[in-house]
DNA sequence: ACTCTGCAGAGAGGA
């Protein structure tokens, strides 16, 4: 039996006397998981168990209930109680139940496995980084892995064995593989046919073992396996699985008779993995490529590429407390020393790296340290966000665990997956991938879009065959390419730590390797300097020109406040040009692909006669750049030397700030940075883009919405504001807007921006809806006359919909129509998801309906908002603020507010829009 | 309590 629960306080740890000798026990208080009265969850927990008991033979039964028992860890998971804290889940398979003092406790027994937070997926790479060293693994969490040649070859052998596997013929595969790493070979100054002889030499050592392989009798293999244990909490990518065991791939040489123990601990993971999946695993084999025949050693006959090992039940057990210790340190926020484990630091590669991180960070450290610690406003900076960023990773590694803390049914209302595919046919595509069909049999909606890498399943994500797929296309049919044909049913989000990870090294490298003027700027110590600039950018807009002045003067930074319709986007373009003519090299970045490709997109007009488009490069993946951005993205592959002409000669590059944190970009400098939507980025998101350049500009608007974040911390405030606070000289706000008709500005301004947001010229202020063809105001009824207007519903009771203003909302849209109106320059905002898809059901097809979030960033010609608040206005979404400063600032010429007037009323702020709105 | 965008992925190697 399986038993699992939450430590419910201090582990006493001792050692006794046995028949066997003396022996460890750790005595654990847990309270054991809930498995009773089947709410949502339950049935899949005892499911869980069920099957984890069948798979070790035993009865399926569980211990359940909330009472506090003492659970028993006997000599080596003794070891694992150490880190045990009140609070942490803990899970011990094959246990044994005893009566002690009329009392039920629980045992390991010499099957048992106990597993620490097993909810938090570990990466098999980091348990291989963490047995090394831990130390070594906090580094390479905190820096990341440069661009290097070992390492792209390593992950080109990988690729070729993946195609052999596949049955792909050598000398295609060499070179498909080399062709799409054109632009990192070219960064690394590498020719096609230098590193096709290179991967051919290694790859000479995988098919004279796949040779051998298919010689002596039938093989089964399958190649890349993504593979999940929810019960050990571990997941990874195996590089090849052959007769059910793992096979690892290596490019390096290892002439020893036995494989490194790290490559061994890694193939234990894989060895665990396939356990959980119903394999039975004895051994594992290592592949080094760089041995050859040749060799051979004489005497022992045995250094052959392959290393065959025998997969132990003790190494199985160590991987596993190795994993524990990761976990639990994780979990409680601490940082490794170096002195858990056993490495010798003078053998390390990371040695100095090590020393001097923890010279600047003052952390302890085994290796020691090495030069003057950061000031301790900086460490306290540090800490305060890595605390921040590992808190996000929690929220993913949240993610993870619904995917099978929920089954199949009642995902249902969740958008995470689409269940319920009709799985239509698999298609070998050239180059060994697969194309999968699935049909869709219900409208279900999900976040789930094209260019999304997803697990696509027969059913379960974790329990069944699963594969990492790309969505292709996502309409009535699913179309999917992957490395494997899974017969696909079922697509789940695939939680990414990508976007944490390059947090965390931008954070690192600001902080680490940051020039120190730029510290000084950012901690506030030192004033932002400027130089004069005589020039007149734009003539019939004061605080436009001042905005251009400042980012082309900024000698470390400049601040663009750029409230709703005031022509940032312009600004920006315009600046850039400025910069551009100076023979700047210039970084264009945000958080959104949408808004870097809005910015390129007015840049390109600018830049018309001043650059050669050539010179204009967008970075970023074919599936998040917008279609007719494509000519000016940058293409992967290809041959090296252009790839990189293409990249270095770039004189604008325009990228989100996660593509900024990537290896690739890591490697360019610019002149200036300039980040849009700033106000949505994280600190150290923002630090991504600005880390590349000497200076920066950073525009936005910091009373519309913040950034998106998981969870609850230091995250949510911008850098943006921060700085807007902390150097308002270097700040300028543009002022005049040249969106909204004054009725509508009116309440905005006054709310948001001290009154000082004004229309631009009288035109922009008189707007009407007189002014669109073929509509006329007189044929609207009184109350819809005026550019706001009110419009009173009782409303219904339920919580995050409200079918009587959807459908109130539908009445208005044919009023509209009668009125003359097309009905796509209507746009209609709701505060839910829920209402969102209640009004769609409503209205026409062409209306856009959607989020306040969602509509950040664009207008319309009329505006309604459904508030979907009835009797209060209780809940975080009406909380802040800044999300109806949104709302109200869509519209250029109407602006309809739907709702019902006692719960707007309930709050100050609703309460003034309401006065002002039915003024 | 709700809102929700990024990322190909995980792992590539060197004594």
């Amino acid at each position: 039996m399986h038993v699992r629960g939450t430590v419910a306080g201090e582990v006493d740890v001792k050692s006794v006397s046995t028949s066997y000798g003396e022996s460890d026990l750790a005595e654990v208080p847990v309270r054991l998981a809930d498995d009773g009265d089947g709410d949502s969850g339950n049935g899949n927990e005892s499911m869980r168990a069920e099957r984890l008991a069948r798979d070790a033979g035993g009865e399926p039964n569980v211990a359940d209930g909330h009472e506090t028992t003492t659970v028993t860890l006997w000599n080596k998971w003794a070891e694992s109680a150490d880190y045990l804290e009140p609070g942490m889940e803990l899970l011990v398979t094959d246990a044994k139940e005893e009566e002690y003092q009329g009392e039920t406790r629980y045992a390991t027994t010499g099957d048992s496995y106990v597993v620490v937070e097993p909810s938090f997926l570990v990466n098999v790479t980091s348990i291989r980084n963490w047995v090394e060293c831990p130390r070594l693994y906090y580094l390479n969490k905190l820096s990341g892995v440069p661009l290097n040649y070992p390492v792209v070859k390593g992950t080109l052998v990988h690729e070729v064995f993946g195609d052999l596997l596949r049955d792909r013929p050598l000398a295609e595969s060499i070179e498909a593989r080399v062709d799409e790493r054109g632009l990192e070979l070219g960064l690394l100054g590498e020719t096609p046919e230098a590193v096709a002889e290179d991967v051919r030499e290694n790859a000479k050592a995988i098919e004279g073992w796949l040779e051998q392989g298919r010689l002596t009798e039938e093989d089964s293999w399958r190649s890349e396996q993504l593979l999940i244990s929810e019960t050990f909490g571990i997941r990874g990518r195996a590089d090849a699985i052959r007769r059910g065991a793992p096979v690892e791939l290596k490019t390096g040489k290892n002439l020893k008779k036995e494989p490194r123990f790290k490559d061994k601990v890694q193939a234990a993971c894989y060895a665990l993995l396939l356990e959980e999946h119903g394999g039975e695993v004895d051994t594992g084999t290592l592949l080094y490529t760089k041995n050859s025949v040749l060799d051979r050693n004489e005497e022992t006959g045995d250094l052959t590429p392959a290393k065959d090992f025998a997969m132990g039940d003790g190494l199985l057990k160590f991987v596993v407390r190795q994993r524990n210790e990761l976990a639990a340190m994780e979990v409680a926020g601490d940082v490794p020393t170096g002195y858990e484990g056993s490495a010798k630091c003078e053998y390390c590669f990371e040695q100095d790296t090590c020393m001097v991180v923890s010279g600047r960070l003052d952390q302890e450290s085994k290796a020691g340290q090495i030069g003057q610690p950061l000031p301790e406003e900086e460490r306290e900076y540090f800490q305060r966000f890595y605390r921040a960023i590992e808190e996000e990773r929690r929220e993913v590694h949240r993610e993870y665990a619904k995917l099978w803390e929920q089954d199949a049914r009642e995902r249902a209302d969740d958008d995470r997956a689409l269940i319920d595919l009709e799985f239509v046919e698999k298609r070998p595509l050239e180059g060994g991938r697969w194309e999968l069909r699935a049909r869709r049999t219900s409208g279900e909606n999900s976040k789930l879009r094209e260019g999304d890498l997803v697990l696509a399943s027969d059913g379960h994500p974790v329990r069944g065959d699963s594969e990492l797929a790309m969505i292709e296309r996502l309409d009535d049919e699913v179309v999917l390419t992957a490395d494997e044909p899974v017969e696909v049913t079922r697509l789940d989000v695939y939680p990414s730590e990508l976007t944490t990870d390059r947090l965390l090294v931008a954070m690192h490298d600001a902080l680490l390797k940051g020039d120190e003027r730029r510290k000084d700027i950012l901690f506030g110590r030192t004033e932002p300097e400027f130089e004069a600039i005589p020039e007149t950018f734009i003539d019939n807009n004061d605080a436009q020109n001042e905005a251009v002045t400042k980012a082309v003067g900024a000698r470390d930074c400049a601040l663009i406040h750029g409230p709703p319709g005031t022509g940032k986007t312009y600004t920006i373009a315009r600046a850039i040009r400025a910069m551009v003519e100076r023979g700047e090299r210039v970084l264009l970045s945000a958080f959104t692909n949408r808004a870097v490709d809005n910015a390129l997109e007015a840049l390109l007009e600018q830049l018309e006669d001043v650059i050669d488009p050539d010179r204009v490069v967008r970075v970023g993946s074919e599936s998040g750049v917008r279609d007719d951005m494509e000519p000016y993205r940058l293409e992967r592959s290809g041959e090296p030397e252009d790839r990189v002409a293409e990249l270095q000669n770039a004189q604008v590059v325009a990228a989100t700030t996660a593509t900024c944190g990537s290896r690739v970009m890591k490697e360019q400098a610019f002149d200036v940075a300039l980040v849009d939507e700033a106000a949505q980025l994280t600190e150290p998101g923002a630090c991504a883009a600005i880390n590349l350049a000497e200076r920066f500009v950073l525009v936005g608007d910091h009373e519309q919405l913040p950034p998106v974040v998981r969870a609850e911390n230091d995250l949510t405030e911008s850098l943006f504001e921060r700085l807007i606070d902390c150097h308002p000289e270097a700040g300028v706000m543009l002022d005049r807007q040249y969106r909204m008709n004054q009725r509508i500005q009116a309440f905005a301004s006054t709310e948001f921006y001290d009154g000082e947001l004004r229309p631009a010229e009288p035109a922009v202020a008189a707007r009407n809806l007189d002014d669109l063809d073929g509509v006329s105001r007189e044929s609207l009824p009184d109350d819809l006359r005026d550019p706001v207007s009110f419009v009173e519903v009782e409303g219904e009771d339920s919580q995050y919909t409200d079918s009587e203003e959807a459908a109130r909302i539908a009445d208005l849209i044919e009023t509209y129509e009668a009125a003359g109106l097309d009905r796509s320059d209507i746009g209609i905002i709701a505060p839910f998801r829920a209402q969102v898809s209640e009004i769609s059901s409503h209205v026409p097809e062409d209306v856009a309906v959607d989020t306040v979030d969602r509509f950040q960033g664009s207008s319309q010609e009329v505006i309604i908002v459904s508030f979907t608040a009835t009797g209060t206005l209780e809940g975080p979404i009406f909380e802040d603020y800044r999300r109806i400063n949104v709302a109200l600032t869509r519209p250029k010429r109407a602006l309809v507010l739907v709702g019902d007037p006692t719960a707007l009323a309930t709050d100050p702020v609703y309460e003034r829009m309401l006065e002002w709105a039915t003024a």
